[in-house]
DNA sequence: CGTTGAATCTCGACT
DNA sequence: AGTCGAGGTTCAACG
């Protein structure tokens, strides 16, 4: 049996189920009416409402109400979870220390509770990423401008690391910066950071900066101009349509 | 009957429960063995896997592994969903545009469905926030230096809008950067920039700027230093014992 | 441990 | 709809 549901169970029966399923390793679900409190690096109040609470073997507590992706309230993962009744009400309670943190649920009416056994070994999979920009750039330097020759990633500068360093056809130092999708003003002045503490590391004024983006906001466009900075079109992922690449 | 679960249900019968819930604005989660592939701003595979999948009415649906806060796949609110069956196989899809992006979880086994009926008016109250760090200075400007007269909030400038603007004791413009944790060097070098295009902007060189933060890490205390920035320790709620305050 | 920076960031506010 | 900035950001990588 590999779900263990109770219909509006007793808070009592809730706490037997509950208990039992933190003891050995099983996701729960609770759904009800209930107020939440936490505190720690912040606090906050949640009046009463219908929820649904996910409390993971892991230590992770999600409450979730019927909108958003967010959780209106939770814990981390690595938070010890306890459930007790107290005047007759269930209460689940998931704290941690470092940071000290502590969520309360009281529970007002209780609907549904159901533990899962949890059988999942498969990774994700993720395409898209700025590393896989990098990836592509360093497979293709062309990409960013014929000639181009990456020596570093990463490499360190007084304003922070650059992305990608290297020297263009004419042996002059360029600095790349990568973005995965449509940047505004701050990668521009971050990228100028860049340009500038490498032209004082090398005492030369000849160091070039590039922005590799999908694409760039009208502000941002005007900021890599004013400080001659360059900008290169490109996605992280190759699109058989390369329709709203170009801005 | 707030709480509609099928135990172990047949697809066929888990996509009637899926549809009229979609239908009525109704909660839904649904546990069972699937995989799952997103395709839209990154794109990913996920293989075969115990998870349980919620579907909110506001179009948000999350696919939860055993592990972590975040979910494993995922859409924002305002998707549409839609359930079918293939191949005797129920189909969670989950798409939108602008950008486009689509979700498909695939069940090959169904261990329980359920939909519920959210009641939910109440609105969380958090403390603890940057703007409550800001309310705080506002009422007693003392905090960050005795005779400090904050005259705006979110002053525009040429590097950006600054948290609070306004005088110090004797008539020099004083710019306050707030942030309320723990703060690096990017927080000093943001308000250097302020403190810059204020100086342009009021062509002075008596422009004074202070970071108001619970502390700042080694490095960023030298930079503060070396561009004679001020700092204030301070945290968003006034707390019984200021243990870690200063640093 | 803390520190740093990306993220399918999310989310609200404002233009 | 796009842009911007905060977040109890979360998360993994690295020192």
């Amino acid at each position: 049996m590999t779900a263990t549901t109770l219909h509006r169970p007793t808070h009592r029966d809730a706490l037997s189920l509950l208990e039992a399923a933190f003891g050995d390793g099983r996701l729960v679900t609770v759904f009800g009416r209930c107020t939440v409190e936490y505190d720690g690096r912040a606090s906050s109040t949640l009046g009463a409402g219908d929820r649904l609470v996910v409390c993971k073997p892991d230590g992770t507590i999600l409450v979730h109400t019927d909108q958003n992706r967010k959780p209106v309230n939770w814990q981390p993962p690595g938070c010890t979870h306890r459930a007790s009744v107290r005047d007759g009400r269930l209460r689940i309670r998931s704290s941690r220390t470092t940071p000290d943190e502590t969520l309360d649920v009281r529970f007002e009416r209780l609907d549904q509770v159901t533990a899962y056994e949890v059988n999942d070994r498969s990774d994700l999979s993720l395409q898209g990423s700025e590393e896989d920009l990098r990836q592509r750039i360093l497979e293709d330097p062309a990409l960013v401008e014929e000639g181009f020759e990456p020596s570093a990633t990463e490499r360190e500068t007084a304003a922070g690391p650059v992305d990608i360093f290297g020297e263009d056809a004419e042996g002059r130092p360029l600095v790349v910066e990568l973005k995965r999708r449509r940047v505004g003003p701050s990668a521009a002045s971050q990228l100028q950071r860049y340009v500038e503490a490498l032209e004082t590391e090398f005492a030369a004024d000849d160091v070039r900066g590039i922005l590799v983006a999908p694409s760039v906001t009208d502000r941002t466009s005007e900021l890599l101009e004013e400080n001659g900075l360059g900008f290169v079109a490109l996605e992280p992922l190759a699109r058989e349509a390369a329709d709203g690449a170009g801005d």
